[in-house]
This record gives C-alpha cells, sequence and structure tokens, in this order.
DNA sequence: TATGAATGAGCATTCATTCAT
DNA sequence: CATGAATGAATGCTCATTCAT
C-alpha cells in the first residue's frame, strides 16, 4: 500500500536514509504541508517552487536546499500521504471477520478518510495526475496502484476460496474498486453538499452485490 | 452528452457561431487534429502551439489566427472528440431491447471504441487530467460528465421502474459505471497487452450483478 | 583551419542548413557581434543571455528564438571569428614561395588581424578558455587546434622534404609555434602598448632559427 | 616567481599576516588540498564551495570561516602550487653552469615536476583561465607571469653577455618560452599518451637553436 | 571554532501571445 | 490569410555568502 520505490535524490537501493536532524526534518515538514496546501488551494499547474516558497513565507533557496528537486517534493508529499491513507484503510479492513465486511469496512474507512483530509487528497490526487516525467509521460500512473490491486486482489481471492464470492476476475474487479473510490472522491471534492457517507454506503451495496456468489 | 457549453472564446451564452469559410474550417480541422496527435504522441505536457503548429506543419502564429488561444483549441478538441465517441456509443445503447442489455452495450461499445480510437480518447483524457484555468483549478472536471450521468441514470431508472434493477442511488451508480469505463480506458493504455475485451465482458457482468433485482 | 564540427543545434551529418531568411540572417549576426562585444567587454564568466541581450538592446527571448541554446550562439561566434582569421591568414601564407617565409607570413598576418580584430579575437580565447560542457570538462580544447596543427606540420613537412628545415619533431614545433602565437596575443590584450609588430617580427627570427637545417 | 601580491582579502600591502594556529593552518591546508583536488578532478566550474567543503568532509561553513571567500582560496591554491613548482625548478636550474644547459633543464625539470603533479598543475590551470573578477577580467593574467619572464630574462641575458646567446628581445624569448612550456603541459594533460619527455627534449632542441649565436 | 540553515540574485530555457508585414 | 519575429513572464535550479547557535 506504498508508492513504488522511485529516484528520490539521496536514497538509491538500501534506503539509506541520511540521518536528518530535528530542525531539517521539522523544515522539510513544514516544507511537504505547504506544498499540499499549496498545491490544493492553487492548483498543481500553478504550484511552482516560488509559489510554495511564498505559501510557507521561506525563500525560494530552502526548499532547494531541503529537497534534491521539485521532484523529490512532490514524491514526498505523495509518500507521506499514500502513507497516512494507508495506515488508516488497512487496519479496520484487516480487522473484519469475512471479506464481505472488509470490502464494506475499504470504502466506508476510505469516505471517512476523505472527510478529514480533503486538501491533502486533493493535493495527491493533483500530483498524480499531474505530475510528468520528461518526456511528458504520467509519472505516477496505474502502476503506483498496483500495491493498492493486490491488497483487494487478497480480498477477493478469501472471498472466492470461501465461496462468499462468485468467480470474476479478480484484477478487473480491483480496477473498478478502486477507480469507484476515487471517482467518489472526486465527485465529492467537486460538489461538497453530496453526502459522502451515504455514497459510500451505496457503494459498499454496489460492490457487496457484484461480488456475491449467487444463491 | 456534450460537454457543458464553457468559456471558448468567441462562443457565448446563445453559442453564437461565427460563420467561418471552407477554408477556415479545414484549417480548424487540420489544427485540431495535429494537436490530438501531437498531445497522444508528445503528452499533454510537451504540447505546446509550436510543437502541435511544426506537427501540423504550419506557422505557430495560424493557430492563433484560427483559435482564440490554446485554451478554445483544447476545447475544441474536446468537444470532437467528445461527439465522435458519443455518436458511436448512443445508438448502440438504445438499440437494445432491455435495460441490462443497455448497459452491456454501454460497456462493449465503449471498449470497442478504445481499440478503435486509442490516439484520441488519450488526448481526450490527457486534456481532462492536464487542462486548468488561470486559477489553476482542474477545466474539464466531474462536471464535464454530466451529460453522461444523465443518461446513465435514465438506464437506470428503465431498469428500476421496469423490475428489474434493484433500488439503488442512480447518480452514485451512475458515477460509479463511468469511472469503471475510465478506469477500464486508463488500464487499457497503461498495459495494452491487457485484453479490452475480456475486461469490458468482466465489467458488464460486474454491474449487471450491482443493478440486479434480487430474486 | 576550421574548428571541429559539432552538435550546433540544427544541423546534423549532412550539414543541413535550414534556408535562413535575410532578416533572420541579419538578427543572427547582430546577436553574434552582441555576444563578441560582451564577452570581450564583460568576460566570459560575465556573459550571461540576459547581458548579451541587454548589449543588443534585445529581449532575452529573441536570442532562444535565434539559437538552440546559448551553445550554438558560443559556437557561431567561434565558427564565424575563426573562419575569418583562416581566411586572414591562410592566403597570405600559401602566397610564399619558400617554407621560411611562409612561416614569418604566418606569424605576421596573424599579428596584423590582431592589430584590427583585437574585440573578437579576445572573445574566441574567452570562449575557448571559458567554455566547460555539463561535466566541467573545456568544450574547445587541444583538440580544436588539430586543424591548424596539421596546417603547420605541412609547412614543416615542406622545409624538412626542401632541406631548408631541420629534422625536428613537427607536432611538437606545431605545438610550439601555435602556443607562441596566442601568447603573443595575449601578451599584447594584457599590455596594449607592447609592440606588436617587433613582437612578431622577433617570433619569426626565433623560429627561422629554431627550424632551419644546421650549416 | 611568486605570482603578484593581489587583492587576497586578509593580506593587503604589507602583507600583514595574521598569526594563525597550528590547527588553524592545518585545516587551511586540508581544505586548499580539497580544492585543488575538487578542481582537477570535478573541473573548475563545477567546483562550487560545497563541493570542495564536501569532498574535503567538511562543512560549507568551514571554508568561509577559513577563508575571505572562494577568491581568498582559489589565491591561496595559486600560490601553494605555484610556489612548489618554482622550488623544484629553481634549483636545478641555478646548478648549471651555463646558459644553454640552464634552458635545457628549465624544460626538463618542468616536464618532470609535471609528470608528478598533474593534478595539482592542471588545478593551477584551471584557476589561471577560469578565475574572473567581478568585473569578469581574468584575475590571473600575463602579469602572474612576471617573475618567471624576469628570471628567465636573467638567463637570457646572461647568454647574451657570455656570447653563447644572439641578440634577440629577451621579453619576446620568456613570453615564448614560457607559453611553449605551458602548451606542453596542456597538450600532455589532453594527450596523456603523448610522450612528455621526448617532448621536452624536442623543446630543449628547440629553444636551444632558437637562441644560439650563429658561427 | 564549526555548523548547517537560509538567503536572494542569477542562470538558461520554455512558452502563449502579439503584431507588423 | 498567413507568417515569423519578438516579447517578457515564469520555471527549476545553483551558488557564494551570511549568521545564529
Amino acid at each position: 500500500m506504498r508508492p513504488e520505490n522511485r529516484q528520490g535524490g539521496q536514497e538509491s537501493g538500501t534506503d539509506k536514509q541520511k540521518k536528518r536532524s530535528f530542525i531539517e526534518e521539522a523544515r522539510r515538514a513544514q516544507i511537504i504541508q505547504a506544498a499540499i496546501e499549496t498545491i490544493s488551494e492553487e492548483g498543481y499547474a500553478n504550484s511552482s517552487l516560488a509559489r510554495i516558497a511564498k505559501h510557507a513565507g521561506i525563500s525560494k533557496g530552502v526548499i532547494s536546499y531541503h529537497f534534491a528537486g521539485k521532484e523529490e517534493l512532490l514524491y514526498e508529499v505523495v509518500v507521506q500521504v499514500y502513507t497516512k491513507v494507508a495506515e488508516a484503510v488497512a487496519p479496520a479492513v484487516t480487522a473484519q471477520p469475512d471479506p464481505v465486511r472488509a470490502l464494506r469496512a475499504y470504502i466506508t474507512t476510505a469516505a471517512g478518510y476523505m472527510r478529514g483530509h480533503r486538501t491533502e487528497l486533493l493535493a495527491l490526487s493533483s500530483i498524480f495526475l499531474g505530475s510528468r516525467d520528461t518526456e511528458g509521460e504520467p509519472r505516477y500512473g496505474v502502476a503506483g496502484n498496483e500495491d493498492l490491486y493486490r491488497n483487494l486482489e487478497e480480498i477477493f481471492r478469501w472471498g472466492q476460496e470461501e465461496g462468499a464470492f462468485r468467480g470474476f476476475d479478480r484484477r478487473v474487479m480491483a480496477v473498478t474498486f478502486q477507480a469507484s473510490i476515487d471517482a467518489m472522491f472526486g465527485y465529492w471534492v467537486f460538489y461538497p453538499e453530496h453526502d459522502l457517507e451515504e455514497h459510500a454506503r451505496e457503494l459498499a451495496d454496489l460492490f457487496e452485490h457484484a461480488v456475491r456468489a449467487p444463491g
């Protein structure tokens, strides 16, 4: 449930994580937070290093000092938000006694998290959608969902082996399931009055019907 | 099944469509096509007007002459591709005798269209994902799907009234349904070896189970 | 007597030289001239595109419009100055009836050219000394003198085969000869009151003694 | 045989040499050595204070603490390398019984020193070529060679008064002689397979012919 | 003494747009 | 109608230097 291990400046291979001083970590955290806010408020395309620095009330150079480049900063944003989402959702899912409830917990926990972390999830999705490599190709594509897909497939397998789920293609179901959650978020972001919890319940019902074995 | 009528330079409100000469229309079409190809080949972020012009074998200025700005050009790309998709999918759907088959036709026709028009759909989705207004907000958001949602809701209402579908929330189902199709496209673009037709079949099964009335 | 064929933006392989409009050529020439003056007046390290543009009284973007990059601009400066030097020196040298006079003509013609073209030669040498590739290695090194060396070696061979010159190593003599001329220029640039013509005569005497066969 | 006394932060005029503690001198020496290695390994243009500090394994600030600025550091590098060259060449030259042998010793000793100290001489020449003052003028120009020229002129005067040398202009000969040695180094650096000793021998022959009195 | 955090000017380059011809 | 020349703002990034701790 973590994004792929990627470039990320200093760290290579063995994840050699230069021990950072407390205040350096604080600055990094501050800058990451500023990036999240800038992206979610001004949009990905408008979030230049200059804008992020201004938002944080610091000089442009500070960002370059603490991060190898814009790429690393955005990557850290992704990692951080992603990790926090996973930490919120995973335990709730694994705590369930059966696969049907696990799926439902997945959806409702995700929805609950969205409500409390709109800004950062917005930044996350902006980066996912907006970040391109030098070739113009999306830097975070479907590949970044691979972990999510695999976790979902495990749940589906569990249900199928147990006989609770019908014999659908697990990959297609995983892709569809994740897309449905993302769409729930996107729709709610666009229409903030939309009833997120109700959407989550409906979505859980939808997939409950979609996966369950006949009879 | 068309995107909302939006900014777009010349046209406002009443869709005042400056009568354009034949050759002017030809030039516009040529430029739109060049934009589609450039975006899908080089990526949205790399598709500057200069690159599009080069691709079309014309001068940069021509684009500015025929379009109010880059914004309008991209809008025209969206309209054109969008319209063509709708023209392909709509008839196949409406030809179906029952709502279950209508949904299935929706999915399989869409998948069939994707296979033959990967390039332009890629451009379309790039523009959807990449285009921002001056505030940095996505220019084409969920709102652009409103027509799609309404058409889907009609099908769902049909099924519910007929008793074939259960009593789910039609808006949630529509959002989820459309997102699932978009995800099918995105996954296939990323993994071209992925079996698109099989995915479509599985997706149709998925929604068939998801919507149908019990019993 | 031309510098190596190098990158240089557009041209590749067959020296495909995009036919340029008259006014484009004029602009390029103006920018090249501005670069020469800026470099010789403000020094290589201070000659940013911004400074060159300011010197030319144009916007920074113009340079980017007409040249692929700073590198290409500097390369064109080198080519242009280099070519003009060669065109001045070569005929005077080849017109000589014997190798001794050829060497003397080489030196005195070069000195004469220096007097009239101090600025551009200064720019040329600045670029040679200052331009580095991304690795920090000199872009124009000794290798750029290869043509010069070969031409000089031809003269030396001529003298040796004729029996006028002694049997020295032609490459060492060429390297030394060229360095001596460059040093004459450098010394004169630093001490403008220095008598360039007298230096040239002395240098010619020096090499006459250095090369001639005994007896 | 030392470079001119120039700006250089602390020292001015009377060479007021702040008494430095032992450990301060050690630090300075360490930093100077790191600078030499960084410049010769990564190139002058890539040798920022940050890179030099990293190479030395110390913090950037240390350099600023011990040296008035980058300028002073480079000046100290020049002084140190220069001094060591002089200490190697001078005794070998003065030990010669006659001016012809003195010249030969000058060249061959210099060549010998080059072979053993390629790195530092490379740094030296990089600084000579690359360092500019705020006006963009070369900081170390021909003026820095004045001591060398004077020493050479002494040898030439010796030879002329003795009747062994012809009546050439001593300054021109000195400038040419020194340039020839520098060129030998530059050529060998570029073509490391080049036979340095043979080059030195040829160069000695060249100047022997160039200076000696007829008859 | 030494550190590392912070600064802000400067860099080359890209781009949508304007406009005279 | 079409061109290509020009603009100037914006971008990510580097760097010597400063300074509180």
